[in-house]
This record gives structure tokens, C-alpha cells and sequence, in this order.
DNA sequence: TTCAAGAATAAGAATCATTCTTATTCTCAA
DNA sequence: TTGAGAATAAGAATGATTCTTATTCTTGAA
């Protein structure tokens, strides 16, 4: 229902900036909204797009989901959910698991905090990663330069 | 053991900084390690903290953790445990709770990737700022500047 | 002890995502 | 029609991080 409410539609770039994630199944970046926009609107400007997601989803009408040291993925926000990516071509997806509330009241049991919520990645390897083991599909396909060390699976941790 | 073997010590400049790290129970920052190396290496650059770090990091003796776009944080890995982090002060702190070994299980019954991991941070308020709701303790309380989008709790999202 | 090759460093430039500034344009109610 | 406030385009600025380059250290032969 925000689609066509409330402080959305403030403007035509603001209009479409949203709809561009709204149709997104694939979390786009802010660069790829951009790509997406400027074939609407040529003269629209990098800027416009990062305001505009900003205020967006200071508004809660579309979330900002950062990940390690990649660039800010966006999407609509639906209910609570978790998302997987694959360590090797960078694909991201959404996961069906629930919001796990018995984590929060878990972990209250270990702190003096007061807990307010978690946030949780899960990481693997698609399914096209895993057959060819090279060169993944879309994401890093071409270029395929290392996966950022924060998003690097590292040594194995003493249990 | 990492702090005698190996190739931990090759110079007095890494060796400080992996000590700085091990002996920090805060997390530091790239920065702070910086600030506290060159008390004792006037002459010591930000570069070769970011260096030795990253390499410390990718031979596994300290370990990186990026959340949201906070500049990272580096640690002495112990077993894998979680963290939890003060939405008002920016103050972050381990977790006793054990790495949850089921969610993978539980999270790969939903997707076709091979799963291998999850990373989790939970988010609270720590005692202090739950008293003092204003200026919360060391981290940010003298400029109180907001805390990034990425960090903030978002609107209640749809159930 | 001397030397050369390779490792490590200091300094600062470069990169990249993101935010901020400024001058300009748009919108819409009076 | 007009003018205040909202929004924009363009590009500068920021901040964390990485890269480049010239220099210094180390170390194992000679």
C-alpha cells in the first residue's frame, strides 16, 4: 500500500526510483537502480537515486540492506525475513525462514541489554556455483574479482 | 597460540598491532588500533595497520567484522560467538550464546544453495544508555551524532 | 663483513560508495 | 501570477580502505 500513498510519489524521479525497487526481485544497488532510472529519465542524477532511496527508506517504504563492505542493497520491505548469498558469484536471495523471535529471547538470557532485535545472513553456494565451479552465473560472472574479505568465508574457528 | 608462531611476528610494527588487537577487548576499530600502535611507534603509518590487519585477517590470526557501514572492527578469534551492539551508543559486546548450529540446518531446508554459514548480530540498548536515555557512555557520547541508516531499527515492518 | 634479493615500511595518491552543497527548476496554494 | 518551499542536477566533499612508489630492513650467501 505504500505504492500509492503517502510521501511516495512526491516527484516523477521519486515516483520511479521506487517502482524500479518495487519491481526488483533481485535487490538492487543503488548504481543498478540508477542504470535502471536513467533509461525513463536520462537526466536524472546518481544523487537523485541515493536521496531519494535514503528518504525512502527513512520512511520505511523501502529497507537498506549492507553487507559487509559491498555496496547497499535495496528492497521493498515485505514481513521480517532473512536473506543468502552465495560466496562465490555474490547472488542474493530471499529465504523463506521465518523471523526467529526465540533468538532475541535466547540471547537476552546472556546480556543486560535490552534486546531489540537481531539480523542474520546466511551464506552458501548457489546452485549454479556449484556446477560450475568457475565462473557463477550473472552477479560476478564476467570480471569474477574476489569476494571481499568480509564476505570471505574465513579459517575455520577454533570451536 | 597464534601470538608465538608463525608468521605473526614479522616485523615490530605487525607484532604491535596483532598485540593491540589481542590484548583490546573493545573491538577496535582500524583507526583506534592505529592510535594506540603509535604511542608506542611514533613513526608507524594508518597504511600498514590497514595492511598487517587485512593479512593478520586473511592468515586467520585476528578477524574482521563489518556491520552495517561502520568502519570494521578486528578481534583475536576465540570460538564462533555473536555480538550485540547498543543502537544508541555504538558500544558492541560478545555473547555468550553458542553459534546455532541448527539454523543452518533449519535455513537450508528452504533453499537449494549449499548452505555454509550464518553470520547474526543482535541489537539492543546497554544498561548505561538505558539510563541515561540521552548521552549514552564512552563510544558516542560527547558528539551524538545519529547512528547510520544501517544501523538504525527501521518502521515495524509488516508482520 | 659485505651485498643483493626479497620483505616490509611510510607517505600519500587513488578508489569507491555515499553524502553534502549549491545553484537552478518545479509545484501549488493564495 | 507569484513566491515559498520542495526537489533536482551536477559535482565537490567525505571517510574508509586499498594501492603505488620510493625507501628501509633482514637475511642468507659469498
Amino acid at each position: 500500500m505504500p505504492a500509492t500513498r503517502g510521501r511516495v510519489h512526491r516527484s516523477r524521479q521519486r515516483r520511479l526510483i521506487f517502482e524500479i525497487v518495487e519491481r526488483s526481485h533481485d535487490h538492487p544497488t543503488a548504481h543498478q537502480v540508477f542504470a535502471q532510472a536513467r533509461r525513463s529519465i536520462p537526466s536524472i542524477s546518481l544523487g537523485t537515486v541515493y536521496r531519494n532511496l535514503r528518504q525512502l527508506a527513512d520512511e520505511g517504504h523501502v529497507r537498506e540492506n549492507k553487507i559487509g563492505s559491498e555496496p547497499a542493497r535495496f528492497e521493498v520491505p515485505r514481513r521480517r525475513h532473512y536473506h543468502i548469498w552465495c560466496i562465490e558469484c555474490g547472488q542474493i536471495e530471499d529465504l523463506s525462514l521465518p523471523y526467529q523471535d526465540a533468538l532475541d529471547r535466547k540471547a537476552q538470557q546472556f546480556v543486560r541489554y535490552r534486546l531489540e532485535e537481531h539480523r542474520m545472513e546466511f551464506f552458501g553456494v548457489c546452485p549454479e556455483c556449484a556446477r560450475q565451479p568457475r565462473g557463477g552465473r550473472t552477479a560476478r560472472s564476467q570480471t569474477r574479482k574476489p569476494l571481499p574479505r568480509s564476505l570471505r568465508k574465513g579459517k575455520p574457528q577454533p570451536v
